[in-house]
DNA sequence: ACGATACGAATGAACGTTCGTTTGCAAAGA
DNA sequence: TCTTTGCAAACGAACGTTCATTCGTATCGT
């Protein structure tokens, strides 16, 4: 049914692999290409470098979360309702494609110039966005009143595990936990 | 008045530094050098491999939280008042000693064996006791139900952020940073 | 007080290995 | 025929580490 994979993603995608065990750095060329049962010097008949590929990664990724956010704010739902919505694009995320997610945050730092301040603008511009909305649930009262930044980055980080967790296809349906994650994260530890 | 760091203690912290900013295989024991004033070689006077001082670095943070955890568990305390002591204990060393946690974090994975064996089942260990504290609460009707692991590793990585964030010495005082988190925890985003 | 000895600390040079990447050429597919 | 794909070989650079040596400073026997 999907359009056949062209050797470039599955180049992609094994390497989106390998850096989330191994970190970017860690991985070589070489590591790659047995990877996809060719020698290194045929990688680069499909991509120029191995910065080119986590550039992939990580503007792939990067886009897909501003587009997410995108929708978030045409919606009109009220700050509780994006908050609920923008986890669930995370959560969705990290179940559908931890790998490449995983690659995207925590080996961004690998990229060169311009390519790293390009990417750091990005982040930069979705937090805002994220911190809008949080404020706007402070302002009306939905939201407990505190820092917005603890507030971003403690939402931000506490779906970080999901990535790591969901590579040995583990047994809980996703929307179970996707469910519960976000419950607890809206009402706290507290039971009632 | 502290006693004089040995130059093997100045190496540890730089290197734990240099590991946070561009990861443990991006370091290059030239680097950490220049970061001490000596040259490559001569960290050998003082250390024995640069794998060595990653090890000392993630057994020195596992035995810190082991440790944490075994008074916490001899308070006799109730559940709730478990978490938030835990929790405090990530925060309060994510502040004051957020490089080594980082590394600690995020680059044991390129321990070799068999120390990695070693230190995963010292994870694991830690683990298992605060899921047991988050099971008590459950079951005395404390918590939520919910997934133990679940609510387990989303409470971990909450407090991610702080050990990325505390490199600037922001603003914030780690007091108050330290309430917020926590309330937000165990009360959730919505207010009252 | 004295030279002899030991030792911690630092260094430049070099080791073998691995790195990302380039080149030249052969085979396959269009 | 012309483009795409693959590979062996090789490249310079960087890697972690070892080595012989040096320098300064303690400690020692006398």
């Amino acid at each position: 049914m999907t359009t056949k994979k062209t050797k470039k993603e599955i180049i992609q995608e094994a390497a989106a692999h390998l850096f989330r065990d191994k970190g970017y750095s860690a991985t070589s060329m070489r590591d790659l290409a047995e990877a996809v049962n060719l020698k290194a010097s045929s990688l680069y008949n499909h991509i120029s470098s191995k910065e080119e590929i986590l550039r992939n990664i990580c503007f792939d990724n990067a886009h897909r979360f501003i587009s997410g956010m995108e929708e978030v704010e045409k919606s009109g739902a009220d700050a509780p309702a994006q908050v609920r919505a923008l986890l669930s694009l995370h959560i969705r995320t990290a179940m559908e494609d931890a790998t490449s997610v995983t690659a995207f945050n925590d080996e961004w730092r690998h990229l060169n110039e311009p390519y790293l301040s390009e990417f750091k603008a990005l982040r930069k511009d979705y937090e805002q966005r994220f911190r809008n909305i949080l404020n706007t649930g402070m302002k009306s009262g939905a939201f407990r009143q505190m820092d917005p930044n603890v507030m971003l980055y403690t939402l931000f980080s506490s779906v970080r595990w999901l990535y790591d967790w969901f590579q040995e296809g583990k047994s809980r349906s996703a929307e179970a936990v996707e469910a519960e994650v976000i419950e607890l994260l809206m009402g706290g530890l507290h039971s009632s």
